[in-house]
DNA sequence: GTTTGGATTTAGACCAGGTCTAAAACATAC
DNA sequence: GTATGTTTTAGACCTGGTCTAAATCCAAAC
């Protein structure tokens, strides 16, 4: 685990010097979609999100926070992951990078602290490439008890 | 690399017969789609598979395209794979387990023979979960010469 | 070779995520 | 307060994919 990976979420009052280190201006609206998104380990849906923000504050527009969302993926605020069947977009509020396991039963997605780049070492490159990214998703079902 | 992933790609006369071997009646249309998807090693879009059918044939409906891909994946006969980022659906022709390497720049995606199974043994499990499947996308780009 | 009935295909309506746009609201500098 | 650039908004729009009801196909029975 790197720095990035132990460093605790953030809480509401950090968001905006946050949001302002990365270059992203903290207005009302991103201040809100942040505190939604980044202050708990979570795995959201767009769509999900745009509701949690809006059952309480009724105030963010469905394209502020899909832009917003965008703003932070560029700013390596939250990472993006897609189930490989369904194509399901996720929003990841862990950044380091880490491997995924997908409960193909509950159809609930856990973080796994795994050296992925590690494991790709195992994977034969072309030539004179470099990895930019790993992802790795480990599809699970309960074992049945024969 | 196992039998399933040495075996030859099919050719457009063994189709018929591949299909009735998996429960699949040979319709003309269905042989179509599958001369198309089935006999190379391939990474493409439902869409771009619609299109390739049609620009020799001018005959099968976009629904029929998307149904009989549906059927061939529940027969095994593909895999579906979709970007981490992005969420698009590729369907592949190959479909023993392998890994994916995805050049960032091309958008070019090639197949890699790697045992992704072994690599997920490095992966702590949640217990009495058993691995039903592996996703593993390496993503790369051209190593910048400095 | 006709008839029949179930399986398949078809065109097009529909749906869900997500993006775009033009106008309104906001912030900052002057 | 005015001007200028940035952000937000509602809603139209787009795209990939599914659904539906009608037409077609095909094998089997007669």
């Amino acid at each position: 685990m790197n720095d990035e990976a132990t460093k605790k979420f953030p809480t509401n009052k950090e968001i905006p010097s946050l949001l302002r280190s990365r270059g992203i201006f903290p207005t009302r609206q991103r201040i809100r979609v942040a505190q939604e998104m980044l202050c708990q380990p979570q795995h959201v849906t767009a769509d999900q999100l745009f509701m949690a923000v809006n059952a309480k504050h009724p105030a963010v527009a469905r394209a502020t926070v899909y832009n917003t969302l965008s703003a932070f993926v560029d700013a390596g605020l939250v990472s993006v992951l897609t189930m490989p069947d369904g194509g399901t977009v996720y929003y990841d509020s862990s950044v380091h990078h880490h491997a995924h396991i997908f409960d193909e039963e509950s159809g609930e997605l856990t973080d796994v602290d795994a050296d992925v780049f590690g494991l790709a070492q195992h994977v034969a490159l072309p030539e004179d490439t470099e990895v930019t990214g790993v992802d790795l998703v480990v599809r699970v079902r309960r074992k049945t008890t024969v």
